[in-house]
DNA sequence: CCAATAATTCAACGACTAATGAATTAAAGG
DNA sequence: CCTTTAATTCATTAGTCGTTGAATTATTGG
């Protein structure tokens, strides 16, 4: 029989903290930020609401203690990127931008991005990771002599966010189950003009 | 003196119903659906809340209301594609593209993004733009001849809804502040790709 | 002018929200 | 063993939410 819950601290070494964060994660990743609230992320974790101000404070801290991202380009990334220079760098990016998100870390992004583009508050989240991730990941392709990597880094930012909408969030078909090679075949060569083509005129 | 609100119907013949709407269709652009509240909609409108349900029924019936588009893919883009084929394709549609965001629906189609990516139960309507708006017009470009349709449809609204997310909710700079021209010229190739490209051994 | 109808507000309900502070139970340290 | 500290729930507060039904005021049609 199911024994009763009963006030103060549990039996055994139970990680309710991580259990907690687990349960935001997911539910932050497929209903974005306002539609959860404290109770059912409670709820999931078979806990007490006050638990979760007790560990994290807001529900705000919550959420951000949830989507906490390692903000350094993925090291996956930047091995991917030593393996040549400007050339076929585009592939070379797309398969480890989707190995990322087919990854253990996808509902901590599906939740940012969600949130960010439905809260505005929450849209800083979003663009940090824009500037922590592909301005750098860009700069790190083009080297030391930087050439508008602003103007760069926003129109591959174009192809990238608009991948992650129609393929993780809308799941468009077939693009969403298409695999890894397909998509840096074909998205590959879209980076790569965007990463060498003459942009002078743009940044008058 | 401002005169006190009182109950009973207004004098004159002021249209309310065109008001509350235009105050939805401004907040939800701008803060999504779940924390725009009727309440606040009702007070943006100078009215009382239960009017808008007298109007419209749920908040959700308002949303749909709010938002409501033409679904045909809009008089711009079909005039636009008859201009030419196959070739220069991406650039046309991408000046009509830019042309309507910028234009006076930018609020409602704005509603509709921010919502759809955060509300999953309302990501039909996102879904439906895409169906009747891109597949659509990628017919169109094709001509009768539909050749992978479906595919290069999903790869096209890649980079037309990272787009959208980039310049118009992000608001990335120097992007957002680029010109029609412009982003034709660098986009436009992007399209053209996709439009073009062999999709064989993408549809096994 | 009077009756019908349309526009509008008022007052309230029940449900849900994030948050707080105090009480309870267990584990850990000396 | 006893004290401290950490983990957990309970009870409550003050607020907001969407929605409803009745009351009030103006316009419109006959």
């Amino acid at each position: 029989m199911v024994r009763a819950k009963r006030s103060g601290r549990r039996s055994g070494k139970p990680d309710t903290r991580t259990e907690i964060l687990a349960a935001a994660r997911a539910m932050f990743a497929d209903e974005g930020y306002e539609s959860v609230s404290m109770r059912r992320i409670a709820a999931q974790a078979g806990v007490d609401p006050s638990l979760i101000h007790h560990y994290f404070g807001s529900k705000d801290d919550l959420f951000l203690a949830a989507v906490e991202l390692p903000l350094d380009p993925a090291p996956e990334v930047a091995a991917v990127l030593k393996e040549g220079g400007v050339e076929g760098a585009g592939g070379r990016l797309m398969r480890a931008f989707v190995a990322i998100w087919d990854g253990p870390h996808s509902d901590k992004l599906l939740a940012v991005v969600r949130t960010s583009l439905s809260k505005p508050a929450m849209s800083f989240v979003l663009k940090q990771m824009f500037e922590h991730r592909i301005v750098k990941t860009v700069e790190d392709v083009l080297g030391a002599e930087v050439d508008h990597v602003d103007v760069r880094a926003n129109f591959v930012a174009t192809q990238i966010f608009g991948l992650v909408v129609a393929r993780y969030i809308l799941k468009l078909e077939p693009l969403a189950s298409l695999g890894v090679e397909e998509l840096a075949e074909t998205i590959g060569p879209t980076i790569d003009r965007y990463l060498t083509m003459p942009v002078e005129h743009l940044t008058r």
